[in-house]
DNA sequence: GTTTCCCTGATTGTTGACAATGCTCATGAC
DNA sequence: GTCATGAGCATTGTCAACAATCAGGGAAAC
């Protein structure tokens, strides 16, 4: 399973099996604890409880919770408290942007570095996603890891160390916690998947201005997507006020 | 002066005058010392140190430099220490990558949003910044920091919270960061002035395209600038083997 | 002379206790 | 019934001491 490619890849590249240090540990625990919705959106977080669930004191908890703040997964407020970040419809249109950007230029920087291993590790990635998808539609989740997979190569491929820092250690956080927050999986999957092999198939040939150019209209189908969506689900409310909400996680969106 | 635009604009915007905790306030002491060299790039870091030259005890020393560590201004190994992060070139180049991409947005979305009355701080600024230039030429560094102010309202202008925490918080802080390890002042000033005021245009117009495309070619013009710099102050070394290596801050480049 | 090992000192990691701040809820005035 | 006030409590901020780990230097073995 290719998913293991998301468990936090620092700056340097290497996963740690085993974090040498307990705030280290926490850090990792709390970043997957958020991401996976055991701890929800906007619940607040108490120190002196989290350190008891997690076993460590509040001296090293506190040093993980500062950088979960300066990734952005949690809120603090001085002398107040902490709480999970909750996504306003606004903050995840503002992601996407700020995706777009990034990723277009990751696309055109890997059309450029990529070597001919990385293309293929890229395409085995596109073949796992498409049989997956096959095989069964409830698997949608971790086709969705998978996708994020396939983002995750490209960036890797650009060969820009800042970037997938900025792009693999904090927004994509964001984006799994989107995904998790909406309940958002799967969607719009066989148009993705063609778009995906465009994209590859652009890297593959160096051309750096299709490559981006895909990318970038890629990312703005998938935020096109959601925001019609939402505008739809605020449609629904209206014809049934006080009531059904399922509409934004019914069909959530790909990408 | 604008320069005090520059002073750490958290995700709400405004600025704290007060640190409300002594984490905070270290931590935004650590970080002005950084940036101006007052804790030179490279040099190590010790816990003990820091705390009696601040006043403060471990604990909340660990917070801020947790904080920037994930800011990227400093790097820690477990067990052994932390030191000021010192830009390879390489790295410089990735930044204005990322710079590329992430302003070349900022200009598209300023078009979009920006009120009148901040296009008109916005040529307030290049006023100010043309007059002190004409002022005094040593007087450079302020106009340096002027640049960024520019380049600060624009990204404000994008009213995308996300963005503006991104470039100000954390890429802008390098940016600093590199000039002052590379001793970089200054530099193509008449023709970043030209530059400035096309972009401005463009945004008062509401041409997104033209303000992203403008935009762009700033950075890349910026990016090409270092990077030549650099391939030259690499052949003076070629030709006055094991000396002068002033070359690279004698005509450092601008934006 | 070189290498290896161990010891010492210093630094980092962690903890529990104390101080300061903010929130909650009950009480009382209007 | 509503709103202001204040005490009590929980939570956050800070500190100093203890444990674990690492870097450097000197002595012994080859």
């Amino acid at each position: 399973m290719l998913t293991m490619l998301m468990t936090s890849t620092t700056s340097s590249g290497e996963i740690p099996l085993e974090a040498r240090t307990l705030a280290e540990r926490v850090f990792q625990q709390l970043q997957d604890a958020i991401v996976r919705g055991e701890l929800p959106a906007g619940s607040k977080i108490t120190e002196p409880g989290l350190a008891q669930a997690y076993g460590i004191s509040r001296g090293p908890l506190r040093e993980a919770m500062r950088r979960l703040e300066a990734h952005r997964l949690i809120e603090r407020e001085p002398h107040v408290g902490a709480r999970v970040v909750k996504l306003s419809m606004r903050e995840l249109l503002e992601l996407f942007d700020m995706r777009e950007a990034l990723e277009s230029m990751a696309a055109r920087l890997a059309a450029r570095h990529m070597t001919v291993e990385e293309v293929q590790a890229l395409r085995d990635v596109l073949v796992a996603h498409e049989e997956q998808g096959d095989l069964d539609q409830a698997e949608a989740y971790y086709q969705r890891e998978g996708d994020l997979d396939f983002h995750y190569l490209i960036v890797r491929g650009s060969h820009n160390r800042m970037l997938m820092t900025t792009l693999c250690d904090d927004l994509y956080y964001l984006v799994r916690l989107y995904r998790t927050q909406y309940s958002a999986r799967g969607g719009r999957p066989q148009r993705a998947f063609i778009e995906h092999h465009r994209i590859v198939d652009a890297i593959a040939s160096g051309d750096e201005e299709l490559a981006e150019q895909l990318m970038r209209r890629h990312v703005i189908a998938a935020r096109q997507t959601v925001a019609e969506r939402y505008a739809m689900s605020l449609d629904d409310d209206r014809e049934l006020p006080g009531g059904n909400r399922k509409a934004l996680s019914r069909r959530p969106p790909s990408v």
